[in-house]
DNA sequence: ACCTGAACACCGTTCAAGT
DNA sequence: ACCTGAACACCGTTCAAGT
């Protein structure tokens, strides 16, 4: 007889809150199954394995992303908008930075962030593959600015300064180079315009 | 008796060999210690455990990176030649993205490497907290683009395209854009140089 | 149709015991 | 001092068997 204990969406949502409390390394079939009742096998019935887990769970994060219209605001705030908002969805989310890695596939949610994305650098006066490239720079910039902040990270930091010089950035400090090296990416595009008016 | 089949150097050359032609997941314990000829267990001797054998393996990579002096080819020249070296080390050794997330401890072949990269960014003109954010910018600008070309990626990409589109970029795609990038950025930070000479 | 239990082939790490 | 073997507590995944 079918229970129904179990559906996708709810294993995403499960997912999703054991990624967060117990980072990258926190998920695994067996607990995921015991959150949501039932065994780690039990989970093969709805989803082909972790890694559909993993895709779904990513994607589902991306459709919380809000899309700001450069209409009224301007290109260079709702750049710099979007490069916060992501920023800071990566740090909600550090998981993230592990399962971004991969150029395709991406989720629609995922699709549709990058393709207004895109529609921002157009609307600043990007055309073609250019608009593309500038799209890129600054979405590198911020997914590579979350890596080095990620508490998430691969290796345990140990002793922190054995010489009393701080050598390692603080969370402080990475938060305020994004600003930095957003406003001179900015800049550095502006200056690249084809035409302006 | 001491049969010294084992040394630190050995293990981590191993495990470097391990990592780059199995990537991220292909280094296990088991598996090193069979590559140099005894078991698992038998490494613990020598190591604290494998994150300190990553901690190795990194940093010895790090020491093979070239320090190119400023003087005479110019900072910006210098700048880009260490941008793109490193960039071609992430993609020599793929699996370091995943270990170099780790604010600290940094091993001293990356201190040394950070404090040429600081010395040159200096050099430009760039002073106190200024010239770190600078360097910080390009290095997570780079470092965010070989995570994006990554083929060591969480997730493995199945089916590439379906409508025909190729919506994922390319490597070419993504080695071209660091080339953009990167001039986009060091275009920004020039303009904010406080004094020109 | 949906789930359980046990199994397979792995992990990192520890630790008594060997030499 | 250096290594082995077996063990512990985990993994992802499969699959017969239950209901």
């Amino acid at each position: 007889m079918p229970r129904n204990a179990l559906s996708r969406e709810q294993i995403v949502q499960a997912a999703i809150a054991l990624l967060d409390s117990e980072g990258a390394d926190g998920l695994s079939m067996r607990r995921l199954g015991s959150r949501l009742g039932t065994t780690g096998a039990a989970v093969y019935w709805h989803v082909e394995g972790k890694e559909e887990i993993l895709l779904l769970a990513t994607d589902a994060v991306w459709r919380d992303m809000p899309l700001p219209d450069p209409e009224g605001i301007g290109w260079r705030t709702a750049a710099t908008t979007m490069a916060n908002d992501l920023y800071a969805m990566l740090l909600r989310h550090p998981w993230l930075v592990r399962t971004m890695p991969l150029r395709s596939p991406w989720g629609p949610a995922r699709t549709h962030h990058d393709d207004h994305l895109l529609s921002v650098y157009e609307a600043a006066g990007f055309t073609g593959s250019e608009a593309e490239q500038a799209t890129r720079t600054v979405l590198t910039f911020v997914l590579g600015t979350a890596l080095d902040s990620a508490p998430d990270a691969a290796l345990t930091r140990r002793a922190v300064c054995k010489d009393g010089e701080p050598l390692a950035p603080t969370g402080q400090d990475v938060h305020r180079n994004l600003a930095f090296g957003l406003g001179a990416i900015l800049d550095g595009l502006q200056s690249r315009l084809p035409t302006r008016s």
